[in-house]
This record gives C-alpha cells, sequence and structure tokens, in this order.
RNA sequence: GCGGGAGUGGCGGAGCGGUCAAACGUGCUUGGCUAAGGACCAAGUGGCUUAGUGCCUUCGAAGGUUCGAAUCCUUCCUCCCGCACCA
C-alpha cells in the first residue's frame, strides 16, 4: 500500500502538471482569497501557518468546484527588522537568508498541497515590488499625505529604530518586548489621521468581526465634544478639550500638560518658571510606562482662569497625567465627576464641587459656550499619523533627496527605484545602516544637480503589506503598480485570512491606502477586504504554541508522518477556524482512522437496497457541508462529514461515495482524488461541487432505516440485560409512527432472527397492565420480549 | 474604567425555542478478531433501579417570559482577549 507521501506528492505533480491553480483575469464570478503572506524570516512554516492555510486552501479548492475564477495567490513579506535581525544572528546578508527560508517554507507549503497560483508570487524585498512601495510614497508626499517632522518618536532600544504607534503594545515593542522610550527625531510620517472618519465608517460596509471592528474604532477613538475656552487675567485664553461640558460647572481647576508650550508661557519671568522646567526635566525621566503607573504629580503655574459658566476664579496647573498629543494638551478638573481629577483634587487640597447634572445640560452648556464666543464643538481622535520611517537596512528606501540649495526634492518617478545597495554595514547601531555606504548617500540633486544626500531611512515594511494584494491582480506589471481594469475585477479579496494580531497595524494602513488609490482612481473599491476571518491561535500544554516557549510541534514532522490531509483535516476538524484550538494527539489518531477509512471506499459494494436511504442522506449533507462552508464552519463541516462516513460504510452506493469525495475534496484532497481517480479516472480537482437534488431526498426511507438501526440496538440491549435470546418481540408505537415500522419490520425479523409483532400504543389488547414500559417515545418504542 | 468574547459528560466540542441534551471525535469498560496510514468489528459509558427502555438529575448561578428554555430576557458569578490617566 502506497504511503500517504507518495499519493500526495503524484497529486501535487498531476496538479501542478493539469495547471488547475492558475487563474484567468476575466470571466464571470471571481472569487479572491488570501492569506496574510508569510515573513519569510524565520527557518520553515510553524503550526500556526499551516492552520492559516489550510484554512484558506480549503475554500479555494470549495470555490473553484463551485465553478469560480479563483485567485488563491501566496507571497513573501521579505523586508522588515526580523529578517534582518535574524541575519545578523546568524552573521549572513539577509538576501542570502531570506532566499534560503523562502526555498524552504516554499516546499513545505508544496508538501501541504496548497493550492496556490505560483504565477502570481511576490517579494517584496524584490526592486519589482519595492519600486512600487516608492512611487506610492510619492503620490502620497505629491498629495500632502506624506511629511517630514520632527517627532517624539517611539524608540526601541534593542531593533535600534524608531516605530508606530500601532507597533506598540503595553509601552513595548510588539516584536521584541523591549520597553520604548520617546527620542526627538525628524522622521516621514503619513497622514493617516486625515481618513479617520472614513476609516471608522467604512468599517459598517464590511463583514468583519465586532472585536475586530471594536478594537479599530477603539484606536481610532473618535469623541465628540467642545472646546472650551478659559480667560486668562491677561486677556488670553487656554483652551481645553472636553466631551462632558454639562460638568462645566463643577470645574474647579484647569490642567496643561507640562510639555505644552503654553505652560511654560504662561510662567516666564515668574518664580515658577524654574520650578515648571525642573517638573519637565522629571516627568520627561520617567517612561511611559513609568508615568502610568506613578501617582499623579503637578504643580500650581501661579495663574488662574475663570470659568465661563459661573465665573468663577480657578488656578492653572501642570500635572503628568494630562497628555500633550491629545486635545488641546490641556483639561478642565471636576473633580466631583472624575476620578483622575479628584485623585489630584485631595493630593493637591484643590476644591471639589458637587454638582448635579441634567440630560439637557449638554445641550444647554455647549449652546451657551458657542453663543458667547467661549467654545466651539470639537472632534477629536486618538489615532496618530503614522510614522513609517525605520534607521534600519533591510526595507525600501526612502525616495527623497536632501539639497543644501532645493531643500528636500523627491526622487523623479523615471529614476525609480532606489535600489537598496546590498553592500553596506548593516550592523551599525550608531547611524542609519544605509549611510555606511558612500556612493548610496552621495548623489546629485535631481533639481540643481549640486551636491546632495538621499534619505537614510527606510520604510516600515507595513508598507509593503498595505497594498500588497493589489499587487497581485497585476504581478508582473513593469510600467504600473498594477492595471486599473485587473484591479478592477479582482478587488475587492472576498475572503482575508489572518492573525488578529494585525487588527490596529496592517489591517488600517491597508484600508487607508486603499482609500487613497481609490480617491487618485486607482482602484474602485473603498475598503479592500469584504470578508476577514481571524483564525485562532494553537496552544500546546495550555500556551501558545511558539518557539521562544519551546513548545513546538513541527507540522512538517507531522506531514510526512501521516501525511497532509490528515493533518489539514485535523487542524479543521479539532476547532472553528476563528477559536483557540488545544494540539492533541489524541485527537490526531481520530483523523489518522479517518482518512485510512476513506482510502478504502472504492472497494465497498454498493448496497442496492439501501440506495435510496444513503442518497438520501447524501443530499442532506451535501446541504450542511456547503453551509457550514459558507460561514467557515470547517469543523461542522467535517462532523457531517465523519456521519457521513459512518453511514456510508454499512450502506454504501457509488453515488454517495461519489458526493462524499466531493464534500471531503476541500478539507483532504490528496487521497479524494487517490480513491475518486481509482472509480472512474477522472481528477477531482477539475470537478463541480455537488448540489442538493431535491428529488433525491426520501424522508420516509430515511425514517425507516432509521428506525430499523434504533429497534435492533434496543432489542439486542434489553437481551443482553436478560441474559437470554428471544424468540418474539412486541413493539408498542405510537400510532403516527405506526406504518414506519410495519414497513421494516421484515428487515428487523431477519436481522434478529425473531419475530416481531408492531402494536400501536393504544391497543390495548395486547398491552401488559403489569410492565412498566408502557411509554413509547415519539422516535423509540415500547419493547415487549418473550 | 471602556470594549469584545466564552461558560454543556473524563477531555475537545455539537445542539441556539418543542420531535433529541450530549451529535461527531477522543478516552475508558466488556466481548470478538487479528492488523488499511498509530488495527478492525460489536455493545456499553449522568444517577438510580425490583437492570423488560421505568424514574430522576443535569447545559456557570438565580430569577423571568412561554403550554414548553441549554437555546429568549434580567441580574449576578467565573474565565479569556483587546484598549486605557484619551479628559
Amino acid at each position: 500500500m502506497a504511503k500517504p507521501t507518495v499519493i500526495e506528492a503524484k497529486w501535487q505533480k498531476k496538479w501542478k502538471a493539469a495547471k488547475v491553480f492558475k487563474s484567468k483575469d476575466s470571466g464571470r464570478n471571481k472569487y479572491y482569497v488570501l492569506e496574510m503572506f508569510p515573513y519569510p524570516s524565520g527557518y520553515g512554516l510553524h503550526m500556526g501557518h499551516a492552520r492559516n492555510y489550510s484554512i484558506g486552501d480549503s475554500i479555494a479548492r470549495f470555490k473553484r468546484l463551485q465553478g469560480f475564477n479563483v485567485m488563491y495567490p501566496i507571497g513573501w513579506d521579505s523586508f522588515g527588522l526580523p529578517a534582518e535581525n535574524a541575519a545578523i544572528e546568524k552573521g549572513i546578508h539577509p538576501e542570502k537568508n531570506i532566499a534560503r527560508n523562502i526555498k524552504v517554507m516554499k516546499e513545505q507549503m508544496n508538501k501541504l498541497g496548497l493550492s496556490y497560483d505560483w504565477d502570481r508570487e511576490i517579494t517584496t524585498h524584490n526592486p519589482e515590488y519595492y519600486k512600487w512601495d516608492q512611487w506610492l510614497f510619492l503620490q502620497l508626499y505629491k498629495n500632502n499625505l506624506a511629511y517630514r517632522t520632527k517627532v517624539n518618536g517611539n524608540w526601541c532600544p534593542s531593533c535600534n529604530t524608531t516605530i508606530a504607534n500601532e507597533d506598540v503594545k503595553n509601552g513595548r515593542c510588539w516584536r521584541c518586548n523591549s520597553q520604548i522610550v520617546q527620542k526627538e527625531i525628524e522622521q516621514w510620517l503619513v497622514r493617516t489621521t486625515n481618513y479617520a472618519d472614513e476609516l471608522l465608517s467604512g468599517l459598517e460596509k464590511t463583514n468583519w468581526s465586532n472585536q475586530l471592528k471594536s478594537l479599530q474604532t477603539n484606536w481610532i477613538g473618535k469623541s465628540k465634544g467642545v472646546e472650551i475656552h478659559f480667560k486668562l487675567e491677561d486677556g488670553e485664553y487656554l483652551k481645553v478639550f472636553t466631551t462632558r461640558p454639562d460638568t462645566l460647572p463643577g470645574c474647579t481647576f484647569v490642567i496643561l500638560a507640562p510639555e505644552n508650550p503654553q505652560a511654560m508661557e504662561l510662567v516666564k519671568g515668574t518664580k515658577y518658571e524654574k520650578q515648571l522646567q525642573e517638573y519637565i526635566r522629571e516627568t520627561e525621566k520617567l517612561s511611559e510606562l513609568d508615568r502610568i503607573s506613578k501617582e499623579k504629580t503637578g504643580i500650581f503655574l501661579g495663574k488662574y482662569v475663570i470659568n465661563p459658566i459661573n465665573n468663577q476664579k480657578i488656578p492653572v496647573y501642570a500635572a503628568n497625567f494630562v497628555l500633550v498629543g491629545y486635545g488641546t494638551g490641556a483639561i478642565m478638573s471636576v473633580p466631583a465627576h472624575d476620578k483622575r481629577d479628584e485623585e489630584f483634587a485631595k493630593l493637591h487640597k484643590l476644591p471639589i464641587k458637587q454638582i448635579e447634572i441634567k440630560e439637557s445640560d449638554f445641550e444647554k452648556i455647549t449652546n451657551e459656550l458657542i453663543k458667547n464666543g467661549l467654545g466651539k464643538r470639537v472632534i477629536n481622535y486618538k489615532i496618530r499619523d503614522w510614522n513609517i520611517s525605520r534607521q534600519r537596512y533591510w526595507g525600501s528606501p526612502i525616495p527623497i533627496i536632501y539639497c543644501a540649495k532645493c531643500g528636500v526634492v523627491p526622487v523623479p518617478e523615471k529614476d525609480l527605484p532606489v535600489k537598496l545597495p546590498l553592500n553596506v554595514n548593516f550592523k551599525t547601531k550608531v547611524i542609519s545602516p544605509l549611510a555606511t555606504n558612500k556612493k548610496f548617500l552621495n548623489v546629485k540633486c535631481p533639481k540643481c544637480g549640486g551636491k546632495a544626500k538621499r534619505e537614510t531611512d527606510t520604510m516600515t515594511t507595513f508598507i509593503d503589506s498595505a497594498w500588497y494584494f493589489l499587487r497581485y491582480c497585476d504581478p508582473k506589471n513593469r510600467k504600473q503598480i498594477f492595471d486599473k481594469k485587473k484591479a478592477a475585477y479582482w478587488m475587492p479579496v472576498d475572503q482575508y485570512i489572518g492573525g488578529i494580531e494585525h487588527a490596529v497595524g496592517h489591517l488600517l494602513y491597508s484600508r487607508f491606502i486603499t482609500k487613497f488609490l481609490k480617491k487618485k482612481g486607482y482602484v474602485k473599491i473603498d475598503e479592500p477586504f469584504t470578508k476577514l476571518l481571524n483564525q485562532g491561535m494553537i496552544n500546546l500544554g495550555g500556551t501558545k504554541m511558539s518557539k521562544s516557549k519551546g513548545n513546538v510541534i513541527d507540522p512538517t514532522e507531522i506531514t510526512k508522518k501521516y501525511g497532509a490531509d490528515t493533518l489539514r483535516t485535523y487542524l479543521l476538524f479539532v476547532a472553528q477556524p476563528d477559536t483557540d484550538m488545544e494540539w492533541s494527539e489524541k485527537d490526531l489518531t481520530g483523523i489518522i482512522k479517518f482518512i485510512a477509512k476513506v482510502k478504502t471506499l472504492d472497494k465497498l459494494k454498493e448496497n442496492k437496497k439501501y440506495k435510496s436511504y444513503i442518497d438520501s442522506v447524501a443530499q442532506r449533507k451535501i446541504e450542511l457541508v456547503t453551509l457550514h462552508l459558507e460561514n467557515l464552519h470547517h469543523n461542522k463541516a467535517l462532523i457531517e462529514l465523519f456521519d457521513f462516513s459512518n453511514k456510508l460504510e454499512r450502506y454504501p452506493s457509488k453515488y454517495a461515495i461519489c458526493i462524499f469525495l466531493h464534500l471531503l475534496y476541500p478539507f483532504a484532497p490528496h487521497i479524494c482524488e487517490e480513491v475518486w481517480n481509482k472509480l472512474n479516472g477522472k481528477m477531482l480537482a477539475k470537478g463541480k461541487w455537488p448540489v442538493k437534488n431535491q428529488k433525491l431526498i426520501n424522508e420516509k426511507v430515511e425514517k425507516e432505516v432509521e428506525a430499523v438501526d434504533k429497534v435492533v440496538s434496543d432489542i439486542r440491549h434489553i437481551e443482553k440485560i436478560m441474559n437470554k435470546s428471544a424468540k418474539k418481540a412486541y413493539l408498542y408505537v405510537i400510532p403516527p409512527e405506526l406504518n414506519n415500522y410495519n414497513v421494516v419490520i421484515k428487515d428487523i425479523e431477519k436481522e434478529l432472527a425473531m419475530e416481531i409483532k408492531v402494536f400501536a400504543l393504544n391497543d390495548k389488547a395486547k398491552y401488559d397492565p403489569e410492565n412498566k414500559s408502557g411509554k413509547a417515545k415519539p422516535n423509540r418504542p415500547a419493547i415487549y420480549l418473550e
């Protein structure tokens, strides 16, 4: 008997030769299914990849059989820190390391039987690809959506670069978990904030989960409120943002962020100036994390403002818990109503004024402030512009040149790509590595021809992944980022699959870029991913399977031992794709047995008598498996297929076996092909997804057969309890079911070799009143044996 | 604090108003039989029982709606995840 690896390799070869996974850029019923492309930074695929791709491949195969023109591409997110770090660790150039990893991963993918269209493969560190990163950057720049400015960047001391706000989790770097420090530095930013409202409202058009939508909604952080102007003694105003203008009567002091420039202005030339300078120095020493955990400190600034609602004179403070970057960097404090304000008031012995708030106060006070010119309605967002500059080597160079005469000069589009030089000292930690290559660094100004220097920062890898799904539509285009027609045909991605960890990073950037490209007329859609599945994690021994924890199981090993079909089916059966799963050898056993059974299906002989029964069951399975697959409930589809397989074994029919193989094909394609091919020499990959045939549904026969099964099993049970074999059985059935039993009685008699008599339950004549078993359930008769 | 999600046998997990709680898979028990890719087949696996299919209990807890609730509503408890001095 051929080993699974042999059979699987055979079919992988045949599929390749038959070109069954190629997609055309035209035709009716397109379907675009995509998994988040991998970083080839590590060596080989891990189990999470295998799960992710098993989901995607099953959908691709399912949709192909349904007659869709399916695009199922794959590529490599090959730029970025992990690749660079891995290369440094191994002491080889990232390019070499990446090439080796890609080779390994590709082979593993093929062995899993993933039905990618390899003609569309993309690799982001290829100049043919990153040229268009740079082009995209220039378009953003031209449209004033990319700008350079001095920022207080999130500096990761271990990664040796700034990172985006989206990459900071709990004050730590999402990749290496180091504490982030603030560093003042000139950076290139992208104005994601310009699209805040669209990014928010666009969510409604998607089919995403509530969880994911809420993650992005929180991140964008829209809040409606009022900017209130508090009059200073010198006639100037202090502006604060609040979402609760209705609490204004309870406001007893105002606080500025210490770094707010207005604070310094207020104390200039007074005895408080030194104190503030001292205080700023102190707070700056603390990391963001410490600043949150430490108690609320603050100082009086020696000034007072007027509360516009009651003309009370109230003091102005600077305090560490007020953020300079949000709202106006200043707040009105209502200690009676806000926990933080209360804490601060108690610490600094400030008055707490109790107030009563009516529902109508919000509008009343807001309108009054506006009328008196002391306020305006304002909408604030938490989202910040996207910092795309990285002081690292392995990324797409930012196509900008700095000229002493002309200033910031964008590289002309005709000069793209700005190639990433291979010869640099990428291990330097002092300057951006690109600055170590003088040939790259020193350049003529495209405008005046004078001496100039290139930008030496590279772009974040999230730029590459913010539009790669568009490049798949036209991966080899050398003249444009992609052909508009092709993109119009394929986009949006119908089903996207990937981890939830990209909720506020990659998924947000992709939406932003898509919206920008729509405005510029390159795409017709404004949401790139219609449906999105966030696959769950794989745990082993209760914790996440991960290299760093040393509890990994290698998918390739499992594939070698039991076959790709077994692994794929297992991964899809154990849990619903969007929930976490626990790796268990025991459950794997069940799948091994199941696949072994499937392999022998061609040897089953048709049982003519039960053909109408099993063919009817097949119709129900078609309906259920299709439904579950559409809903991405792969586990439920497999449950139905297991049940189908059990029934098929008892009552085989060629037709039902055919249906079964088609339905199982998206999960275990190789074994299904093998059996199908033995039965009729055809290729399942070219087959058609079965459609329910109502005519073959025979409810009566189904009920009869199931009734026989139950009666036979019940009688056997009773015999066992009695420890004897009976000769006669009396069945008491409730009247509506009577007919079913009468029809099948001969079968039961034959099976059990005993005489069976059936009565309606109300047939008192034969009913033994001493007998306790007088009650029959609707689908199960009361039984009396002799 | 805000937001999202989940609580069902030894375990993973179905069921999401009635026909049916525990499908399907594991695990375990018993009896056959001898291996298709970590064998296969049959029966059992909440409790009680005078072991003739009868009775009782149970879907995190308590209430409620209903003729009828694991399923709908309310409150509470527990757990997981995300965001967070965002004013």
